[in-house]
DNA sequence: GCATTGTATATTGGATCCAATTTTTCTATG
DNA sequence: CATAGAAAAATTGGATCCAATATACAATGC
């Protein structure tokens, strides 16, 4: 414990909404004043910035499965008061990636190899729907974008970030499928298993073939043929898992 | 606001221990004493049992989208202080049974029909799935089980207890899948949208055809035929979801 | 040396208080 | 009567304190 990165804030917590005022404010007068406004409601909470952090820290691996995490130490990290936290943890629980006992705190969650091979299966269901849903959606810009993620995937050396950019990938192609509760739940599924998809790509040398079957996909987007891109995407999420099943039975006993 | 019957709780929250030791505590000595020990770790905290009396009457329609959720009434309504109660409220936004603004307090989530349309379709594509997973580890004391809640279902003509029983039957059946995470998406979904069956059952008339239904994919588990209970399952609910929509396009204006 | 008991310390759960923000009410003005 | 502004009240977000529980350490007995 803990990430070495501390996040210490300042005493208020929610982010200024100044940014917009200083680049846009002129000398014009207010008849011709033109400013990107910020919606104040959706300001960030402590316990929302708490929240990601921890939710970050996690799914990257930066702390890891058993840690515990205690409330005073994040606390006082975050130069806030327990309240915050305890909302954070409580809100990481709900999504799976800690565990806490009642007096006995926060610990973050493991994954036993039943859990993950469940939710690669789970993933190879609800992704290869989205996709196929999807492929009739998609237009030049989105596949360009998605393009530019692949190609990415395939130059990047730092393992911290294969997670985020092959999440960036598949999603910026699943969101023409105009789902949003289909995606919460698939990065949802994501945030488990980041962890363990980072270490499968990097011990059994895995970037190279999912970078092949990224193109893949994207190619059959490109055709347009939905049910090619779908068979695709569960194939490449199977095979990961497998592959990632096959790593962890070798390591942990 | 707020629901009929106010959870008003004692001072202590935490759950005795004690009936365990009331029952068997006798005057044998204690080398043959017996008794069945309570886990106090799993005590239900306030924050727990304040969570699922709104999570119960959220998904009863006991209390209605955009009715709001005061902290302060509901912790004198649970003779608690706030902060379980914000505990609680945190839990379910993100179950998404409910929405918060900073500063602007909780208001019970309602689904667009576009919503609730999406996860019918959802629920259809992995419940048909966990029910093929399911029928090879059917025996018949959990076809028994599911029998009779298909009959109650049937008998039964308070419309509260529609939503309770059906889901009851079905998650008796998708238990044999072995699929944890699955039925916890497809816990999640039916939180979501039970208020919305209940309605659907009562104004659609749609509680023989339900039960019809249920019949029919108890019939393909006893034959032990998969293929076909998966499909009766999907159409079960893509149908349902349909009823419903046709229902709402109507009365939502 | 090991097991048990008692005490001190650490940590979590909840209560109360204070600060920040929003909503409602009241008053003044045209 | 309608509108604007000020003040009061309501409500939420977080800080601090206290109670409850768990953990660590020291003392004691066998």
């Amino acid at each position: 414990m803990l990430f070495s990165k501390g996040g210490r804030n300042s005493r208020s917590v929610a982010p200024s909404p100044d940014s917009a005022y200083d680049q846009n404010l002129g000398f014009q007068g207010l008849d011709v004043m033109k400013f990107a406004a910020v919606d104040v409601r959706q300001a960030a909470s402590a316990a929302d910035i708490v929240y990601e952090a921890l939710r970050k820290a996690i799914i990257e691996g930066e702390i890891a499965e058993g840690d515990s995490l205690r409330q005073e130490e994040i606390a006082q990290m975050f130069n806030t008061s327990r309240i915050p936290v305890r909302e954070a943890l409580s809100r990481l629980e709900q999504h799976g990636l800690i565990t806490t006992q009642r007096y006995k705190g926060a610990v973050v969650a493991g994954l036993s190899i039943e859990e993950i091979d469940e939710i690669f299966e789970f993933r190879a269901l609800i992704e290869a729907e989205v996709m196929r849903l999807a492929v009739p959606n998609l237009d030049r810009a989105t596949l360009d974008r998605a393009r530019g993620y692949c190609d990415a995937f395939d130059r990047e050396t730092d393992p911290h970030r294969w997670g985020e950019i092959n999440r960036q990938f598949h999603t910026t192609l699943y969101e023409a499928a105009r789902r949003p509760y289909y995606l919460q739940n698939v990065q949802s599924s994501l945030d488990r298993i980041d962890r363990y998809l980072r270490a499968q790509l990097t011990f059994t040398n895995g970037v190279p073939r999912a970078g092949r079957e990224h193109e893949a996909i994207l190619a059959a987007c490109e055709k347009g043929d939905a049910d090619l891109a779908a068979r695709l995407t569960r194939d490449h999420i199977l095979d990961a898992g497998r592959s990632l099943m096959t790593f962890l039975r070798k390591h942990r006993g």
